[in-house]
DNA sequence: TACTCAATTTCGCTC
DNA sequence: GAGCGAAGTTGAGTA
């Protein structure tokens, strides 16, 4: 009899199921009124309210109220929960260590709880992502721009990876920042850092360049990238991955782009360009 | 009879509950195997298996595995959710536009459903955040360094705004990014993107210099900062907030102190520095 | 509505 | 475990 639910139990009886589900590995949820303290990486505190407390096999508790995807509080993966009744409140404690951090919450009544065995079906195939994205450059580096000749992706430079690293027409250095969606400022500072390492890890004179691979671009992130002298290209997002297309800044590209002669030179450093296992496995 | 509990419904009863609840503006927890696909930012589909859905009156909805923090899919409020009963299958559909998304699931199995009105109690106070680092330099702007004279918090530049903006003991232009945890290079990139805004917008010649504040930083980030020129100053979090120490990288100061006579010279432009109401509010 | 950034971000990956 | 960056990030505050 694993499936269980109570309806206006007493807390004697909400700790004894408690700890059972907890003993069963059953995922559990809670509607009642309660009070909610955390404490750890930051402390918060919540006042009485009508909640819906979910408790998970792996240490995780969520706090939820009638409104937004987030919780109101929670406590991550990898805690433990315990129960007890105090001062004639039912008390759920989740707490784990590094970093320390407890979550505390206190029903003066329950609704109703359920417990269930919820186990796997975890794995979620996402198509869309950066990796995506990715992928596309790599196979049509025309996308970024004519000449470009990727020659690693992930490269390491003293500032981070780079998303896609290569050399353009004229055979320079060409760092390539991904994005699925817009973009603000803090795409360009980080597409501007990638640049000025590889510039100090030229050899001193090499020019080198930067562009941005975003669906659109803010007007403020526009200027600060002209800034620096880096570049914007759009690319669309496929539309079999994303259904709603999200700005129609169609086919602009101010990349400075260097006119081509000289075809690529191929400075083969670096892995040679190949995508990155980006197929999401099952795991059940 | 608002709180509602069914065991092992017939779809037909689950559908009809579950269009009770939604009229109600009930919070709803469903228990089941399903199977779920997305649409829309991004797609992503979801083999059968034993989950959680959790429906709220703002038009969220969670699809919960027994595993992790965060849902394995969802949708944000401002959706809508149906219910129906398709080819033998219970199907909770929950779709928005702007952007256009939808969440699709589909359960072949309920083993149970409870629906209870949760309404306000949404205030959660909390300490220990970006806000009251501010409050803390603003008040005591000898944590950056001696001389340090604020003169506006949220200061925009062409960059974005800077957290606290003033005059060094020189009177020279600083730039203080604030974090209340360890930093990475991303956060060295956004001081400097700042700093080169704010150099910009200076009548020419004049050194801008910046600092950033964290309780720690990484090795790379600090490379980062020296290569920029810029600095770091170490404050750890308050004991009463948050109880666990990050690391202690006690009191360390390299920012790159100006020696100090030239009291202040005070550009007063900017507004005044004011702590700028962190101050959460409950809204029950 | 769009922009900008914080978050008890969480999560996955690599070293 | 730390570091680094993506995320269907979400959410808050402001213009």
């Amino acid at each position: 009899m694993s499936p269980v639910s109570l309806h206006d139990p007493s807390h004697r009886e909400t700790l004894w199921e408690l700890e059972a589900a907890f003993d069963r590995g059953d995922m559990v949820t809670v509607f009642g009124a309660c009070t909610v303290e955390y404490d750890g990486r930051a402390a918060s505190s919540l006042g009485e309210g009508a909640r819906l407390l979910v408790l998970k096999p792996d240490g995780s508790a969520l706090v939820h109220t009638d409104e937004g995807r987030t919780p109101v509080n929670w406590q991550p993966p990898g805690s433990e929960h315990r129960a007890a009744v105090r001062d004639g409140r039912l008390r759920v404690r989740s707490s784990r260590t590094s970093p320390d951090e407890t979550l505390d919450v206190r029903f003066t009544s329950v609704s109703h709880l359920a417990s269930y065995p919820v186990t796997g079906g975890r794995g979620v195939d996402v198509v869309g992502s950066e990796a995506d994205l990715k992928q596309r450059v790599v196979e049509e580096p025309s996308l970024v721009e004519d000449g470009f000749e990727p020659a690693a992706t992930e490269r390491e430079t003293a500032a981070g990876p780079v998303d896609v690293f290569g050399t353009d027409a004229d055979g320079n250095p060409l760092v390539v920042e991904l994005k699925r969606r817009r973009v603000g400022p803090d795409a360009v500072g980080q597409l501007a850092r990638y640049v000025g390492a590889v510039e100090r890890e030229e050899p001193d004179g090499v020019a080198v360049r930067g562009v941005l691979v975003a669906p659109s671009i803010t007007d403020r992130a526009r200027d600060l990238l002209a800034e620096e002298g880096l570049g914007h290209v759009a690319v669309d997002p496929p539309d079999d991955a994303a259904g709603a297309a999200d700005a129609p800044d169609a086919a602009e590209s101010d990349g400075s782009g260097a006119a081509g002669a000289s075809e690529g030179v191929g400075r083969g450093d670096g892995d040679a360009a190949a995508t990155d296992g980006s197929g999401a496995d099952e795991r059940t």
